[in-house]
This record gives structure tokens, sequence and C-alpha cells, in this order.
DNA sequence: TGGCTTATACTTATCCTGAGCATAATCGAT
DNA sequence: ATCGATTATGCTCAGGATAAGTATAAGCCA
């Protein structure tokens, strides 16, 4: 019965508790991914969920604008988790965080505020295969990760450990996948390779390059950028990135700066093209090396035609 | 600074509010998707987030057990949103409802409870097209969304109103997209088709058949439809749904259930096999009309092997 | 002018997909 | 025993999409 129902619904005060709005808020810039921090670059925007907020949308736009002076465009909710400090102490989260992902171009932040414009592969410097991997990770991660496989107790254990690295770091000729960026970073954080894992009460061995953030940030802007990487494939979101007028090549350099990997830049211009998402201005690049490049801008009308439709992108995993 | 952020967050029990876990349960039985209900199947199994619950997802599983008796499997976030009833009135949500996506098979439910399965498609009768457009829909849908786009005021408007319901209802040629669940429930929402839309506010024109739920309930059984249907096309999340053995053709109705289309039998078994993701147990089915049919079962071994990887089922939209 | 750089057009081989044909195995009625 | 209905299963074929490469065009600069 509705009765009974409403009964247990209406617990009220006695479980009250307060939901923090986090925003994930990427940029690019020069072809490289941005996003935008505050305390020191050592945490995402965020403020509690207010009665004064109509919703919970609404109310991540004001502590953003208030914290950045940067309005927010576009805006997709993330994930919902208790926030507890990640190690269990028994106690029960009083607190919850609701992460949103938002895209812009980068602006000029106000004077005045704290907030910055910090590239995302510092937090994530694995995460940027474009020129292979980076050599300040080439030679620890395998062998770090291969370390921690070989301290579980069974060798059972150890090989289901290898095979979770393997798969999702790509190791062992398997191939990248780029969008196991949460997987990744879970998988980092259980080994003890990260200074959140460290805090956490794990022992502070060898840990991975990477700066850190506060509480669960680094977990939820992984969330971000994990979803991001997956949408550009199906979805006209990389446009909201890009400035009004662009070569294609721009485009190209933004996707594979979310990506993280290199596209065929032949393919890529076929299939960016034959789906019509894009529109000449008629005007060419100026001040660029090598032959000068037709400048684009996106078909608007994509967004109406299609609504939900599809976008593909060349970054399927071969 | 973190001591800034600090401070900011600790608004503290000024903004404190409650919030509701509801869980969309899902099995299929028979060929046809089922949804846990409780109030008469009214409502779907829901419960506030209370201090004892250790975290969100343990406070789901405490409620959908106590008030269904049936334990949960496989379970993910779908989404949070703030309730206030949907239509605007202005004061503050002092709610949120965060919404949870579960998987299972249909088994008794324990005796004393309330809740019940029924048949997903008695809430959204338009969503199942196995059979082409069901007869109570066939001429009245159409004809609705038309009246509702030509009401608007200018010409514009009325046309961008009916380039919506054509792409979300596959009209005019258009094919017709099975996971847009939600917008499809959102559109008719808009256009007063639906009891809830009219409870809130609109007028009670006419509307369109499908069995309405409590509060946002019925939404949010549409984002989980949705997302389930999104989900099979490439992650091995059918088989949480099937028994422990199955023939092909049992998995491919539950796949064609959840979609709401039919798919190719030949093309569909190809790429079931092909993908290795079930193996022969040997054994024959009994009892079936035809030839017999070999039994298989899931390989989980797929789930260590590909981790995140990769399914596929013949349910592009062509 | 030649060399460097980027833009853009085409080609080719492979794989995937949708659709259909053909055959096999079972049951029940005649 | 045979026919018809029903389901299972194997195979083919055409078209499209994809990955990868070759070739040519159009600028700049020394």
């Amino acid at each position: 019965m509705a009765g009974a129902l409403r009964k247990t619904s209406k617990t009220g005060a006695a479980n009250a508790i307060t939901a923090d709005l986090v925003a994930v808020l990427v940029a690019v810039t020069d072809g490289e991914p941005k996003i935008m921090t505050i305390a020191n670059d050592g945490a995402l925007p965020s403020g509690p969920f207010e009665f004064t907020h109509r919703s919970l949308q609404m109310g991540l736009r004001a502590w953003v604008e208030a914290q950045t002076g940067h309005p927010l465009g576009y805006v997709e909710q993330l994930y919902t988790f208790a926030d507890r400090g990640r190690a269990g102490d028994t106690k029960s989260p009083h607190s919850i965080s609701i992460s949103y992902l938002g895209l812009t171009r980068e602006d000029k932040v106000g004077q005045g505020f704290e907030a910055h414009w910090s590239g995302w592969y510092e937090y994530f410097p694995w995460e940027d295969r474009r020129a292979g991997l980076p050599a300040s990770l080439a030679k620890t991660l395998a062998s770090r990760l291969r370390a921690w496989a070989k301290s579980a107790a069974t060798t059972a254990l150890q090989r289901e450990r290898w095979q979770r690295a393997t798969i999702t770091f790509g190791l062992d000729e398997r191939d990248w996948n780029e969008e196991l960026v949460l997987q990744r970073y879970e998988l980092l954080y259980e080994a003890g390779l990260i200074p959140e894992a460290v805090r956490d009460g794990a022992d502070a061995t060898a840990v991975i390059p990477g700066r850190q953030m506060i509480g669960d940030h680094r977990r939820i802007l992984a969330t971000g950028i994990a979803r991001l990487r997956a949408k550009i494939k199906y979805r006209p979101v990389v446009f909201e990135l890009m400035p009004a007028e662009f070569t294609l090549l721009q485009l190209q350099r933004s996707v594979e700066a979310l990506a993280g990997r290199l596209v065929h830049k032949q393919n890529f211009r076929r299939l960016i093209e034959q789906q019509q998402l894009v529109e000449e201005t008629g005007a060419i690049a100026a001040d660029t090396v090598g032959r000068p490049a037709k400048l684009f801008r996106f078909r608007h009308a994509v967004l109406a035609e299609r609504a939900i439709a599809g976008t593909k992108l060349p970054l399927s995993r071969t």
C-alpha cells in the first residue's frame, strides 16, 4: 500500500544528510585537455547543495560560478557516491557527493578567484599515450604492477591480479583501451601506488607520478575523463570544446588530446565529412605552416536532426 | 586553499536533506521483462538512506530485501535527481532520489510481502514493438502527437515539436530507436499525454494507455529500461537475467523482450557464438516443439578475460 | 628552386552486417 | 510411412564500414 510506503519514507530528520555538488569542468586549449581546479589545484570546484538551490544542476552552476567566475554551459551528471574518506572507517557516511561533467572553452578566469585551468594529464600521466607511454612511467609502471600481483597470497590470486593489470593497462600484447580510466585508477589505488591510498592507510612503499587531490576528487576526475572519452565516440560533444571556427586538424588534435591516443588523419576527415558534422565557413586558416587549411564550423542543425543519434570517431579498439 | 574549501563545505545541518534509494529491479520470464513493484504495483521498491547503512548500495539492498524478500545481485547506479513533484512548485527540494538498476531472475517473492513482478510494458505499452505498434496505440499516438505539435504558438515551434516527435517515435519513415525510452516518456509528459503530467497541472485532455506510478517512479523506470537496452549491446549483462542453462532461442527471446524489437535469428546466433560468450552444456532442451535445441551456459570466464571489453548484439539502428 | 610541412584525394584489402536460402531434426496427425 | 508444422543450424552473398597506405596539391622558407 502507498500508506505503508509513505510511512517508511518519512523517517525524516533523523536521517538527514548533506549533499555536495562537484564539477569536472573541461576545456581543451592548444591540444591539451584542461580541468578547472581550486584550492591550489588540489580540488575540483564544489559546494553543498543548499535550500536556496532550485535544482541540483542550478546548485552546481551557482557554486562553479562563485568559485571560478566561469558560467557553466553543457552539463551532465556523472555519479553519486557516499563520501567517507574511502578507506573504511566503520562509521556511516553522513554526506554524499553528486558529481557532474561540464564542457566549455577556456576563458580568462575572473580576477579574485582562486580557480585555475590545470592540464588533466598532470593528474593522470599514464593516461596520455599520444607519444607512447611517458618516459617517467615506462620502467616503473609495469614492474610495480607485477610486484603488486606477486605479493598476493595465493597463486590463483596472483594470476587474477596480473590479469586485471594486463587488461586495464594493455600490457602483454593486449591493446590499450582508453576508456578504462577509472578502472586503472582504482587498480593503482588498490595496489597502493598513489598517494591517496597511502594516506588512507596503506603503507607508503612506492608511488607513481601524478598530482593528487583532496578526498575523492581524483577519482571523480577519472570518472569524468572516462565518460568523456566514451561519449565523444557517439555524440557530437567535442564541438562544445572547440572555438566557433576550426580546421579539421585542430578538431583532430582535440579528439586525440581527450582520447590520449592518435588517430589516422585521412580516415578521421572522411568520417567527419561523411557524417556532415561540419560545414566550410569559406575562410582559410591564417598563419599556419604548410598548406593552408579550410576553416569549418559545427553544423548545429545536426543536434536537431539526430537529437540523440550518432557520431562516429575512429577510436574503436582494434 | 583547502581551508577555504572546507569552510564552504561545512554549512552542515542548515542544509540537511534526506536521500531516497530507489530500485529498478528487472527479471525476464517467458520472454517478458518484469519489474519488481510494491504499493499495489504503483511504486518501485525504495526507502530513505539511513545512518545504519554503510554505503548507498548497502542501503538499497537492505530496503529491497525488506520490502520484497528478494536479495539483490547485479546492481548499478542509474541517476540522482532532486524530487519535488516534477511540476515546478517554487520551493526547493529537500529530498533527492538516488536510483539503481538491479538484474535478477524471477523468484517466488517471500510471503507477507506486498511486492509483485509486473510486466514492464504495462507501464510503457508503446515501447514494445516486437509485433509492431500495439493496436491500442496504432491510431491515437501519432495523431495526438501531431495535435500537440500543432498547438504550439509559432510555426517554427510547431515544426520543432513535430521533428522531436518523429525522431523519438520513429514516425515519417524514420526508424525506431529503442534506446530513446526516457526521451519518449519526457515528450509524452510534455505533451500532457500521460496521467502524471495531468496530475501535475496540465489539463486532462486525452491520455495515452499505460499504467502510472507514484511520483517520479515511472520516469526512473524509463531511465532503467533505457540504460539496460543500451547496455545489453556492449556488455554481457543479459546473462544476469537468464537461468543457468538456456537455448539460443531463449536467449534471443530475452534480448528481444528487453529491446522491444525482433532480431535476425541466424545473425544473432552467429554473433553469440563467434564471441564465445557461451558454451554447450552437452544437454539438449526437453519438451520442446520442433527440432530440439542444444543447451548452453554462459562462459563466466569472459568476465575475467575481457573485464570491461565488449559484447555485440545485432541491435544497431539501420 | 628544392625541401619541409600540412591538406586533401584516392585505393585497397579486410571485416562486419543484414538478409536470405537450404537443410536437419523432431512431433503429431493422417 | 508420410506429410506438414515447427524449430535448429549451416552457409552464401552483397553492401558498407574500417584500417592503412599511396599520391598529389599548396603553402612557406632558405
